[in-house]
DNA sequence: GCAAAGATTTGCT
DNA sequence: GCAAATCTTTGCC
């Protein structure tokens, strides 16, 4: 058997980190329909590992929900006290994974945007799962058993639905700041549409849990998600969309 | 050096 | 619908 993608589909190219160079939020309009893609674990062992068995380990989602944060103007971002130890990745080259932990508990990925000197991200919000399903239902049991629960019924379109969901089902943490997504030796990294795979709808609202920023960025339209999708984030009743 | 809040998720009332 | 879990980063004394 050939290696391909593991959805029946002829793999992504690397996403052009151009555009992510360019303008954030058309580089966040351009993401979603885009692929992340978590390569497969090293073999185990050497001998008896086929390449069939890497592939099947292959998680691959379509992804469906972004926000956009820019400059240090933005009073939501990271950005916003300047440049910090934490944040200091999204001061730099676009294409490049910021990673960092919310509310002590949850992991969440960003692509950093713009030219070097200029700090913008988007975060990666909630995916499809399109390959490697069975790798992420085990990723989020491991983790519901680490933090002494059960995983519950979880449809796999659920299993990614949320941007602290994407980094547990993708085994992503603070240590994969700094990777470059746009290369494919990366272990986590962003592919294009699959040639023929029309571009999806999309449509702006404002974006989730940025109350403290204050107008215009509370309300600015800079989540941008595909509507329709079944594996959007639970947003709070009440916020404005 | 200490206190407060956060780009979330889950479970219980 | 609301609060807890959990800890890093930031802001202020």
């Amino acid at each position: 058997m050939t290696v391909g993608s593991g959805s029946g589909l002829p793999p992504g190219l690397p996403f052009p980190r151009r555009i992510l160079a360019g303008d954030t939020i058309e580089a966040a309009r351009a993401l979603l329909g885009a692929r992340l893609v978590r390569l497969a674990e090293p073999a185990a062992t050497t001998d008896d590992s086929s390449d069939d068995d890497r592939v099947a380990h292959r998680r691959v989602g379509r992804i469906v929900e972004v926000e956009a944060y820019i400059g240090e103007g933005d009073r939501a971002s990271h950005a916003r006290m300047g440049r910090t130890a934490r944040n200091a990745v999204m001061f730099g080259d676009p294409g490049i994974a910021y990673v960092y932990l919310v509310y002590g508990m949850y992991h969440c990925l960003n692509v950093v945007t713009e030219p070097d000197g200029r700090p913008a991200a988007i975060l990666i919000r909630a995916v499809e799962p399109i390959a490697g399903v069975a790798a992420m239902r085990g990723a989020r049991a491991a983790d519901a058993t680490r933090r002494g629960r059960n995983l519950r019924h979880v449809a796999d379109h659920r299993l990614a639905a949320g941007p602290g969901l994407v980094c547990i089902a993708f085994g992503i943490d603070r240590a994969m700041t700094g990777l470059d997504l746009c290369d494919p030796a990366s272990t986590i990294g962003l592919e294009t549409r699959p040639t023929g795979e029309p571009a999806p709808m999309v449509e702006a609202t404002p974006r989730v849990g940025v109350g403290y920023a204050g107008e215009p960025w509370t309300s600015a339209p800079w989540r941008f998600v595909v509507p329709g999708s079944r594996a959007l984030s639970l947003v709070r009743s009440g916020s404005v969309s």
